[in-house]
DNA sequence: AAATTAAATGCAATTTAGTTGCATAAACTA
DNA sequence: TAGTTTATGCAACTAAATTGCATTTAATTT
């Protein structure tokens, strides 16, 4: 993806252009996986900390990113599909984690699925990982 | 569960019986949902955190306990079916989380369903967390 | 039951993650 | 290009996760 292709996904949010913002998104972009803070801290080293924690948040916010649940008690982060809206988020996909290499990726199946929850409950989304072993580390 | 139950279930798992492992099983027994180690700490507060953490990780390991995703980034931990054991994890169950309360909960509901994934990519556990309204919750 | 062995606990300390305030610097607007 | 708004970096703080070591306790053996 182009340099002018990210700006133009920055302004759809609403988000002012910044070698930081656009550094992370093209990180995001480059990496098909789901990545943590410490992550991009290890990638993007010119960066502050602090800076990094808040260009994900401005991302959480406006709908770019989303959180990918884990197990381990460490946030990661996802770029979101083009289905996705600030208002509306569209992320019952379904993630796969790999037990070897610890990688997140996001499989592009939809979760179709229907749930029964206790009378009384209201369900509002659905969320789906599947652990294993991915490919790359298969062969090994 | 009485008291004996519970030594019973440490033994099995080869634990020896000690105060905070009677205390910490009594409380998973007692509350149905999922904990975190500061729900931990905030109850059982004649143990020192470390204890409580090392507990937690003794748990795991036997198959006692196990992790549940959640993308806030707080490990959180609940229960095995009786179906577990250390070495084969049957998790494949549902969560529920209220975007209330935040409380997370188990389903008895199974995860029966089948997942593709790309070639070459081994399966080994499926989870599926559902969030939305608790039942208390719908009522406030 | 006492002595031995092996493991669990508590304390101190460290590392890492997450968060806030404020001054400065940079991006947008007119 | 001047003025306004927002982002950044630094310092500092809170909270979570983790390790080492001395002491205590549980289980085992005699």
């Amino acid at each position: 993806m182009s340099q002018e292709n990210i700006k133009g996904i920055l302004k759809t949010h609403q988000l002012r252009i910044t070698d930081c913002r656009m550094d992370v998104m093209q990180f995001f972009l480059d990496e098909k996986s789901a990545l943590s803070q410490s992550d991009l801290e290890n990638q993007l080293t010119t960066y502050d900390r602090v800076t990094l924690y808040r260009t994900l948040n401005s991302f959480l916010d406006s709908g770019i990113l989303h959180r990918i649940p884990n197990e381990t008690g460490i946030a990661t982060y996802g770029l979101c599909h083009d289905t996705c809206s600030p208002d509306q988020h569209e992320h019952n996909h379904v993630h796969f984690k790999c037990n070897k290499c610890g990688q997140i990726e996001c499989l592009e199946e939809k979760v179709a699925h229907h749930v029964t929850v206790p009378s009384g409950y209201k369900v509002d989304g659905i969320n789906m990982i599947v652990d294993g072993i991915c490919g790359k580390c298969a062969l090994i």
